[in-house]
DNA sequence: AGTTAAACCTGGTTGC
DNA sequence: TGCAACCAGGTTTAAC
């Protein structure tokens, strides 16, 4: 579930509570997608920054608390980069019960606790000294532009693009021109921009580039508005669902009729994942 | 460089 | 009702 959107949705929920709160415990549920890299017991005493957002992943910043540290493995700076995976969802629990059998990570702190549930477990926790240090800075090495970073621009945009001969529907979902768009998102901006999925990206005109750009964005920000979309799993921090499914025009309508045109959606499956796409309105 | 498949997991839905 | 097959928001790795 969580593309950009819910992942943001979920930041906003949880970097008030988070700020400048103690760590007092962590817990680890069933592995995830990678190890902690770190004890749980080295995180107890540590204060939480302001939590920001790369791409699809989530940076929360420990910093050593001087006042609390006693023991040498409190003197750790660095932080935990979160990734939801399919079918995670972080919530905030002034009072968590006890762990359910889908809750795989615990940071508790003297003012509530932040629980990982994550069914499928394709999420990951991880500790890193830093954004540029690895573990973290490898996993984010290769991410494109953030697709609201006004650096990014239709000129660029068409310029990245002719660098790459992959069907663009691909290459969103790679993240490698620009993040955020996953399956959902992905086939709802080429609908609005009237781009066929398959259309390979070093062929798409500026004017069109252009016209991706801001769909992609449009599409974005108004997931953003109504919480994200709730497939199955997702929720905000507090347990509230996302509301876009119910808009999209195309994601999971195949045979249904395409809201422009009245002709059947088609879907088809392209790099392994489902495509869904108007064959009228969407031109190669 | 590209595309493609398989892998990591669980659970819900569909079809026989 | 039972059971197998297929589907799902993501990403990495290996192989043609």
């Amino acid at each position: 579930m969580p593309e950009l959107p819910e992942v943001e949705v979920t930041r906003r929920g949880i970097a008030a509570p988070l700020l400048g709160a103690e760590v007092v415990a962590a817990r680890l549920g069933k592995p995830l997608r990678w190890p902690l890299g770190q004890l749980p017991a080295a995180l107890v005493g540590c204060v939480v920054g302001d939590v920001t957002r790369r791409g699809k992943y989530l940076w929360l910043p420990l910093h050593a608390c001087p006042t609390r540290a006693r023991s040498p493995t409190m003197g750790m700076e660095g932080g935990l980069l979160v990734h939801l995976g399919m079918s995670g969802s972080l919530g905030w629990w002034p009072q968590a019960p006890a762990p359910g059998p889908h809750d795989h990570f615990d940071l508790v702190t003297h003012r509530g606790t932040l629980r990982l549930n994550d069914p499928r477990r394709f999420g990951a926790v991880v500790w890193s000294e830093g954004l540029n240090h690895p573990p973290a800075a490898t996993l984010l090495a290769k991410l494109g532009p953030e697709p609201f970073d006004p650096a990014l621009t239709p000129l660029s945009f068409h310029a990245a693009l002719q660098q790459r001969r992959t069907p663009i529907k691909s290459l969103l979902l790679s993240g490698e021109v620009v993040v955020g768009a996953g399956n959902i998102y992905a086939c709802e901006a080429l609908f609005q921009a009237g781009i066929h999925p398959g259309l390979v990206a070093n062929r798409i005109s500026r004017p069109r580039a252009q016209l991706l750009l801001a769909a992609l964005r449009s599409t974005l920000a108004r997931a953003l508005e109504v919480g994200g979309s709730t497939l199955r799993d997702f929720a905000d921090a507090h347990g509230v669902a996302g509301a876009f499914q119910a808009e999209a025009a195309v994601y999971g309508r195949e045979g249904q009729p395409c809201p422009r045109c009245a002709s059947p959606v088609r879907r088809q499956v392209q790099a392994q994942r489902s495509t869904y796409f108007c064959k009228m309105c969407q031109r190669r």
